[in-house]
RNA sequence: GGCCCGUUCGUCUAGGGGUGAGGACGUUAGAUUUUCAUUCUAGAAACAGGGGUUCGAUUCCCCUACGGGCUACCA
């Protein structure tokens, strides 16, 4: 074995819908990892099963990485020296690996239609294609060479099955589990190549893994039942030197009840599997995604880091650079992880409020775009955005949080200025424009001082007129300090607003 | 059913033969914010069970229970 040779790990989804939480967080640790060992991180688009592809998923699933900052080396998309990347476009290449396994009495052709196994099924519960009943079927080994030499001519539909050792077992180490094993007397005769001539997943990878020389092996735990098919067949095509090291990797599971998490699960509590809005091409059906929910991709790949791994330490918040750095393979978890919205939710918090307004600019700018505010003064702009930015969970609730500083309240919280209201506040209010008029630039602690000032000299509790005024300008009982947002909007808007909600709270 | 993997607060986890079993999210209470959020302080909250091994097991071994995955010409 070649323990020096280059780290080369693979990410390898089928295009059949939106990207998972799960797929994203294995193509985070193939990336870590590669980017830590000075390796190549490559994108294999495993399209074989013609039936379940979808239009538009390869696209989807290259603009997720893209979102998330996981760029690959080599892909379908910038190309490699192992070109092409896409399985579909490689399919000539199995056949032959497929047919030396026949060759060398590792795999038999197998005739057996679908309805047969259907019956075989039905009749015999725990029907398994082995060892046990293989003599008895529809296949090479039982039909005379020159049988299966005519069928073959005759292209009648067969497909390759791998022919599985009688009373052995299987052992290897994975990285995260240790060692492995599996008696090969309950291990299946797996289909390799298909009856349309595509390989299944079985062979494929092994094939692609080999060809591609790909190093390490990251994929999720619900594979390893099928890894000792897979070691197999490293040691039958001749490869054993160069398998790679495996680590499969603990599931994501749903964050109440039982079982891996889906995408129905998100649907019904309320929260996104999929990195991206994922739009089912069939039904028009739009399955949300972490990006239009309103996550930082930082603070989304920082939660799926975190997702089954850490560095030993109390830290949680980590940069891209200090998880490349920091990221190792024996220091993720063996047991699944229930996914936890809140705990989603305080990543984005945090990193929502330690990013400079610079950086949220753009997307606050494309949601005021969408409530149809023009911004004329950046510098505004980039004022209101340092001020809220706390407050916000999600960048879609800017607009919550903010819209007061772009236009006048909608409207106003009645229920909690009107039964306490006086002639005396009135004449506050008033009294209060009249001295907004003489001022001008003033800080929001000067006009505090005023405020209160006047208060005093009106013989009002400032409790009493404090929130009235802040309904005034806000519309209701939340948002930042008033007199910061007095003085943002500026005292001309905001002797408008206090005449304006004067008419209602007394009309 | 069979096989494989797993099991520390509600959740994500640290730890590891002798610990007050630590942190984070959430939660509760209080302070600050004359609003709300932030922030701060404090609190409640866990080693699945049974056998071993050992002077001593949450930690090592075995069994059981429970959870999960796989059991397709899907990946």
């Amino acid at each position: 074995m070649s323990e020096n040779k280059k780290v080369r790990v693979r990410f390898a989804p089928s295009p059949t819908g939106g990207l998972h939480l799960g797929g994203v967080r294995t193509v985070l640790f193939n990336y870590l990892f590669a980017r830590q060992q000075g390796g190549d991180f490559i994108l294999r688009i495993e399209d074989t099963d013609q039936s379940r592809y979808v239009d538009g998923a390869e696209q989807y699933i290259f603009d997720c990485l893209e979102w998330c900052g996981l760029i690959p080396d080599e892909s379908a998309k910038v190309g490699g020296p192992f070109a092409p990347y896409r399985q579909s476009e490689r399919k000539s290449t199995y056949r032959q690996y497929a047919e030396q396994l026949v060759q060398d009495g590792y795999a038999y052709y197998a005739f057996d239609s679908t309805s047969e196994l259907e019956a075989q099924r039905s009749q015999f519960p725990n029907f398994r294609y082995g060892h046990e009943n293989r003599h008895l079927l529809n296949n090479s080994l039982n039909l005379s060479a020159a049988e299966v030499a005519s069928r073959l001519q005759q292209n009648i539909p067969h497909v390759i099955r791998i022919k599985i050792p009688v009373d052995d077992t299987v052992t290897f180490t994975d990285l995260i589990r240790g060692e492995v094993s599996f008696d090969t007397n309950l291990v299946d005769d797996k289909v390799l190549l298909k009856a349309d001539g595509m390989p299944t997943y079985h062979l494929a990878v092994v094939v692609d893994d080999y060809l591609m020389k790909i190093s390490h092996a990251f994929r999720g735990e619900e594979w390893l039942p099928s890894a000792p098919i897979h070691i197999l067949l490293w040691e039958y095509l001749g490869w054993k030197a160069d398998m790679p090291k495996w680590v499969h990797l603990p599931l994501i599971l749903k964050p109440e009840g039982n079982g891996k998490l889906s995408k129905r699960d998100g649907d019904r509590l309320g929260f996104p599997v999929y990195a991206m809005n994922w739009t089912d091409p069939k039904s028009g059906d739009i399955t949300r995604g972490f990006r239009e929910m309103g996550f930082l991709p930082e603070a989304f790949i920082n939660m799926l880091a975190l997702l089954g791994w850490n560095d030993g330490t109390e830290q949680e918040i980590f940069t891209m650079d200090e998880l490349i750095a920091k990221f190792s393979i024996d220091r993720v978890s063996r047991s699944g992880a229930k996914f936890d919205f809140e705990k989603a939710k305080w990543f984005n918090h945090e990193y929502i409020k330690k990013a400079d307004t610079a950086s949220l600019k753009p997307q606050i700018l494309s949601i005021l775009k969408e409530k149809q505010i023009e911004i004329a003064d950046n510098y505004y702009l980039d004022k209101v955005i340092a001020i809220v930015k706390d407050r916000l969970t999600f960048l879609q609730d800017f607009w919550e949080q903010s819209s007061f500083f772009f236009q006048q309240p909608v409207e106003y919280d009645l229920n909690s200025v009107k039964p306490k209201w006086s002639d005396v506040k009135t004449d506050f209010f008033n009294s209060l424009i009249g001295i907004f008029a003489g001022l001008q630039n003033a800080s929001s602690a000067e006009l505090e001082a005023q405020f209160k000032k006047l208060a005093e000299e009106k013989a009002i509790k400032v409790g009493e007129v404090m929130l009235p005024f802040r309904i005034m300008l806000v519309g209701g009982k939340f948002g930042p300090a008033v007199f910061d947002i007095a003085q943002l909007i500026g005292l001309q808007e905001t002797t408008k607003r206090i005449e304006t909600a004067l008419k209602a709270f007394t009309g």
